[in-house]
DNA sequence: CTTTTGGAA
C-alpha cells in the first residue's frame, strides 16, 4: 500500500466529481453516511426491543414492596441486548461478498472506483504479515473460535484492511489520529481490533457511538469477530458496551462500545479516564453536542498529559473517526491545543503530533436528476415522479421519499394510493409504507417485510431514514430538499421547529441511499442551480440548541471557563452568556460563576438541568412530593408521546371519553401523574390498560425504565431512602400546591399571563403563547390567571407544550426568588 | 387545532 496516499486524503484526485464538502471544524460539519445493510437489520432488532414490542420483553413489576436498599443495582433494565430477533446475525457494515469489483467509492461520486483498493495479492501479503488471530484463548467454546475464523474472511475484504499496520504504527508514533472512512469502509468495527494488542494498549479501548442501538449491536459484531463472550455473558468477555439502562461489561472488556452520553457520564467520575488506554469518537461527522463535548474535553486532557500537567501520566491514544473527507478542520484543531501548550501562537507542524488516515467505501454510483423548473408543489412533483419511475423502471427497486413530516406523508401517501388504484390492473403495484419516528413500531417495522411479488415499495420518509433507520431494498431516492429543523432562539427563549432547505452533505447523505446495494438514481425536487446553493454543512447542533445542558455539564467537569473552552464550532458568545445566566437562576452557579453543590446534583441526574432543578425543589422538606414529581419528570422525559395522537373526530371522542379518570383539570403535569400512577398501579395487565386509555404501551414502558433510574439516582443523591419508597401509596392523593410550585421553581422562565384579551403572554419578554392543541388545557372556556408549561416551540406560532395551570402569586414568589427582584 | 431526529448512573 502506497504510504502517500496513507498520509494525503485524494483531496486532489476527486475534483470535479466531489461534491463540496471540507468545512467541518472550521464552518459546519453534519452526517454524510451511514450503517451497513446488516447492521441496519440490527439496528431494528434492537430498536424493536428498545421500544417495547417484543412480547418476549418483561418489565418489572412496579415497587409497592420496600426495593432492597441499592449499592450495586443489579440490571435494572431488562437486557434487550439478548432478544432474539428475526435476523439477530449482526452483518458487518458492507457487505463486501456483493460488491466484488464494479462498487463506486462514496456517496459523492458517480464515476466508478479505479485501482483505490489493494489489489488482491497485496491483500494476500497483509494477511501474511499479521497471520491468523492469536489463538491463546483455549477456554473459548468451539463454536466462537469456528465464527471468528468464518467471519475473518470478510474482515479481510473490508477496505479497512490494508490500513491496519499503517495505523498501528501511525498511533505508536502520535497519539492522535484523524481518520475519514467512508460508508462501508469497516472502520468502527476494525480499528479497535487493530489497536488491541499494541504494546500501548494496556487498559480498555473506547469507541463512542451517537446512538444506543449502534453501540449493542456493533459490540455484538465484534465479539463474534474475535472469538469472544459478549457483553455480560461471561466475565472473560474481552467486548462489551454500556448504553442508558444497560451496561454489559466485565473485568476482562478490552472493547467497549458506549454512546457518546455515557462517556460524557464517566468524565464525571474520571476526568482523566484512566480505564482506557485509547478513545476512539466515531461518527463524528454528525456533530451531536455531546460529540463536540467530548472532543473539547479529549483536547484538553491530551494537552494536559502531554504537558506533563496532567495527573495521567500514561499516554491516551486518541482516534477521530468521521465519514467526511474533512480531516484538516479536525488536525487543526487539535493542532491548536498543542501551540496552546508550546506558547506558541502559530500552530508547530501539526502532522508531528498528529495522524492522519484516509479509507474509502463501498458504495454504487447513484445517478442524479433535477427538476427543469422550480416547482410550487413538491408533494406534486414527488407524486409524478413515483408513477414515472413506476411505469419506466423494472422491478425490484423501492423508492424511498423524503419529506418533511408527518402530515405530507399521510398527505402523499393517500395519493399514491389513490392514483395506484387507476393503473393497469397488469402493472406491478404500488405499496406506499410511512416512515416517521412518532409511527407505531408494528407500522414501522413493515419496512422491513419482504416487498410481496409484483410489487413495489414506496416508502415514505423524514429524515429518519438519513441517519436512524436504514431502508432496504431502495433503489430510487425523491428528495424534496426539506427537513424540518429546530432552533433555539436563545434571547426568546424559544424554540422553533420548521422546515428548512437541507445542507449539501444533507442531500448527498440522502443521494446514498439508492446505492446500497445497487447503482441507483436520484430525483432532486429542485433545480441544479438552487442545488449550488444550498449550505455545505447543516448547521452543527450546538449552534442551534438551548446552551444551558452543554455548560452544565462542562461546569461540572471542572471547566470553569466556558467562554474559552476549545469548541469545535464556537456559540456566539451572547448566547453562552444567557445560558450562563439561566445556570444562575437555577442555583445551580454560585455568583461567582462556579458550580454550586445544587449543580453538581443537578449534574448527576439524567435530565435537562430545569427538570434536575424541580426534582431538587420537590425534595425539599417544604414542598416534599419528590416520588410524584419523578413520575412527571419521567413523563416529560420520554421522546414518545404518551397519548397516542387522535386524527378523526369519533376517535377523538372515544379517547376523550377513555381517558376521562386520566385527565385532570390542573393540567397536562398532573394528568401525566394520574397516567403514571395508574399504569404502575396495574398488576394484571398493562397492555390492555393502554389499549383502554388510548395510552402508548412503548412510551410508558419508557416512563417506568426512567422512573426507576430517577429513584435509584435520587437515592444515591441522598434526596431519597428506602423508607420513603415503603411508605409510598399512591392511594392518597397528591399535593398539587406542592407540585406545581416544585414545577414553577424549574420552569421560571416558561410561564404566562391571562392578557385581557385572553390570550396568554410571558411573563419574560410578554409574547403572546397559545396553549398547544395536545394539551388538556387547549380550548379551555375558563381560563387560569397564569400558566406554566414545558416546552415553548414556535411552529406555525409561539405554543405552550404541556401546561399547567397555577396561580399569579405562586409565579410572583418564584420570580422573586429567581432573579432576585 | 398539532408533532424533525438523536441522547443521559
Amino acid at each position: 500500500m502506497s504510504k502517500s496516499k496513507f498520509e494525503n486524503p485524494p483531496a486532489a484526485a476527486e475534483s470535479e466529481t466531489r461534491e463540496p464538502e471540507s468545512t467541518l471544524g472550521t464552518k459546519r460539519g453534519r452526517k454524510r453516511k451511514r450503517k451497513g445493510n446488516g447492521q441496519a437489520d440490527a439496528e431494528v432488532i434492537e430498536e424493536n426491543a428498545k421500544k417495547g414490542t417484543g412480547k418476549s420483553i418483561k418489565f418489572d413489576e412496579p415497587t409497592q414492596h420496600v426495593e432492597a436498599p441499592i449499592e450495586k443495582p443489579e440490571e435494572p433494565t431488562p437486557k434487550l441486548k439478548t432478544i432474539p430477533g428475526p435476523k439477530p446475525q449482526v452483518e458487518p457494515k458492507s457487505q463486501p461478498q456483493q460488491t466484488p469489483h464494479e462498487s463506486a467509492k462514496g456517496p459523492k461520486k458517480d464515476k466508478p472506483d479505479h485501482g483505490q483498493r489493494p489489489n488482491e495479492k497485496q491483500r494476500k501479503k497483509n494477511l501474511e504479515s499479521r497471520g491468523p488471530p492469536p489463538s491463546r484463548n483455549s477456554h473459548v467454546p468451539p463454536h466462537l473460535v469456528k465464527k471468528r475464523d468464518e467471519l475473518l474472511q470478510t474482515r479481510q475484504t473490508l477496505p479497512i484492511w490494508p490500513h491496519a499496520d499503517p495505523i498501528r504504527e501511525r498511533l505508536r508514533k502520535n497519539n492522535i489520529l484523524v481518520l475519514t472512512g467512508e460508508t462501508g469502509s469497516g472502520k468502527s468495527t476494525q480499528v479497535p481490533q487493530f489497536l488491541i494488542s499494541e504494546p500501548w494498549c494496556t487498559k480498555t479501548i473506547a469507541i463512542t457511538q451517537p446512538r444506543r442501538v449502534a453501540a449493542i449491536s456493533l459490540a455484538r459484531r465484534v465479539a463474534e469477530e474475535m472469538g469472544s463472550y459478549f457483553g455480560n455473558q461471561s466475565p472473560a468477555a474481552k467486548v462489551g458496551y454500556s448504553v442508558r439502562f444497560d451496561n454489559a461489561t466485565g473485568p476482562s472488556t478490552k472493547v467497549k462500545f458506549l454512546t457518546e452520553g455515557m462517556l460524557l457520564q464517566e468524565v464525571l467520575r474520571d476526568p482523566d479516564m484512566n480505564q482506557y488506554s485509547a478513545v476512539v469518537v466515531d461518527e463524528v461527522h454528525e456533530r451531536s453536542v455531546n460529540v463536540d463535548l467530548i472532543l473539547g474535553f479529549l483536547r484538553n486532557l491530551v494537552a494536559e498529559i502531554e504537558k506533563g500537567s496532567s495527573r495521567r501520566k500514561q499516554p491516551l491514544k486518541v482516534v477521530i473517526m468521521s465519514a467526511t473527507a474533512d480531516v484538516e478542520g479536525l488536525v487543526n484543531f487539535f493542532a491548536e491545543g498543542f501551540a496552546k501548550n508550546s506558547g506558541q501562537p502559530a500552530l508547530p507542524e501539526a502532522d508531528k503530533f498528529i495522524s492522519k488516515c484516509f479509507v474509502e467505501g463501498r458504495q454504487y454510483p447513484v445517478k442524479t436528476h433535477y427538476l427543469p423548473q422550480p416547482s410550487m408543489d413538491w408533494v406534486e412533483s414527488a407524486l409524478k415522479i413515483i408513477f414515472q419511475i413506476h411505469y419506466k423502471e423494472p422491478l425490484p427497486g423501492d423508492i424511498l421519499v423524503f419529506l418533511t413530516g408527518q402530515d405530507k406523508i399521510e398527505g402523499l401517501e393517500k395519493l399514491v394510493n389513490d392514483y395506484a388504484e387507476g393503473m393497469d390492473k397488469e402493472m406491478p403495484k404500488l405499496l406506499a409504507l410511512p416512515l416517521f419516528a412518532a409511527l407505531p413500531q408494528q407500522a414501522q417495522q413493515r419496512i422491513f417485510q419482504p416487498t410481496p411479488r409484483h410489487t413495489r415499495k414506496v416508502i415514505l420518509a423524514t429524515n429518519i431514514a438519513e441517519t436512524s433507520v436504514t431502508v432496504p431494498g431502495v433503489q430510487f431516492v425523491i428528495d424534496c430538499g426539506k427537513s424540518k429543523i429546530k432552533q433555539f432562539r436563545s434571547r426568546l427563549g424559544l424554540e422553533s421547529l420548521l422546515a428548512k432547505s437541507v445542507s449539501k452533505s444533507a442531500a448527498i447523505q440522502r443521494k446514498g441511499r439508492a446505492g446500497r446495494e445497487a447503482p441507483g438514481q436520484c430525483y432532486r425536487l429542485y433545480t441544479e442551480a438552487d442545488y449550488k446553493t444550498l449550505e455545505e454543512r447543516t448547521t452543527p447542533e450546538i449552534l442551534r440548541c438551548d446552551l444551558v445542558q452543554a455548560i452544565l455539564t462542562m461546569k461540572a467537569r471542572g471547566v470553569n471557563d466556558v467562554l474559552n473552552f476549545p469548541f469545535l464550532d464556537k456559540p456566539p458568545v451572547e448566547s453562552l452568556k444567557e445560558a450562563l445566566f439561566q445556570l444562575l437562576r437555577l442555583g445551580a452557579l454560585k455568583a461567582d460563576g462556579t458550580i454550586s453543590d445544587m449543580g453538581l446534583q443537578m449534574a448527576k441526574l439524567p435530565v435537562t438541568p430545569k427538570l434536575g432543578r424541580i426534582l431538587l425543589e420537590a425534595a425539599r422538606p417544604e414542598k416534599d412530593c419528590l416520588l410524584d414529581v419523578i413520575d412527571i419528570i419521567s413523563a416529560l422525559s420520554t421522546e414518545d408521546s404518551i397519548f397516542f395522537n387522535v386524527v378523526t373526530e369519533e376517535k377523538k371522542e372515544a379517547a376523550e371519553e377513555a381517558r376521562r379518570d386520566l385527565y385532570r383539570r390542573e393540567g397536562d403535569h398532573l394528568t401525566f401523574l394520574a397516567t403514571v400512577q395508574q399504569y404502575a398501579d396495574e398488576e394484571t395487565d398493562r397492555r390492555a390498560w393502554c389499549d383502554r386509555h388510548f395510552v402508548s404501551h412503548r412510551a410508558m414502558q419508557n416512563v417506568m425504565n426512567i422512573r426507576k433510574q430517577l429513584r435509584q439516582q435520587c437515592q444515591s443523591l441522598k434526596l431519597l431512602t428506602p423508607a420513603d419508597l415503603s411508605k409510598e401509596s399512591s392511594s392518597s392523593s397528591p399535593n398539587t400546591d406542592a407540585i406545581l410550585t416544585s414545577l414553577l421553581r424549574g420552569f421560571v422562565s416558561n410561564t404566562a399571563r391571562l392578557a385581557p384579551d385572553g390570550s396568554y403572554k410571558t411573563f419574560v419578554g410578554n409574547h403572546t403563547v397559545s396553549v398547544h392543541p395536545s394539551s388538556v388545557l387547549h380550548g379551555r372556556k375558563v381560563k387560569s390567571e397564569a400558566i406554566v408549561f414545558s416546552e415553548f416551540l414556535y411552529t406555525n406560532k409561539a405554543y405552550a407544550k404541556k401546561v399547567s395551570a397555577v396561580q399569579m402569586n405562586w409565579v410572583e414568589d418564584v420570580m422573586k426568588e429567581a432573579f432576585g427582584i
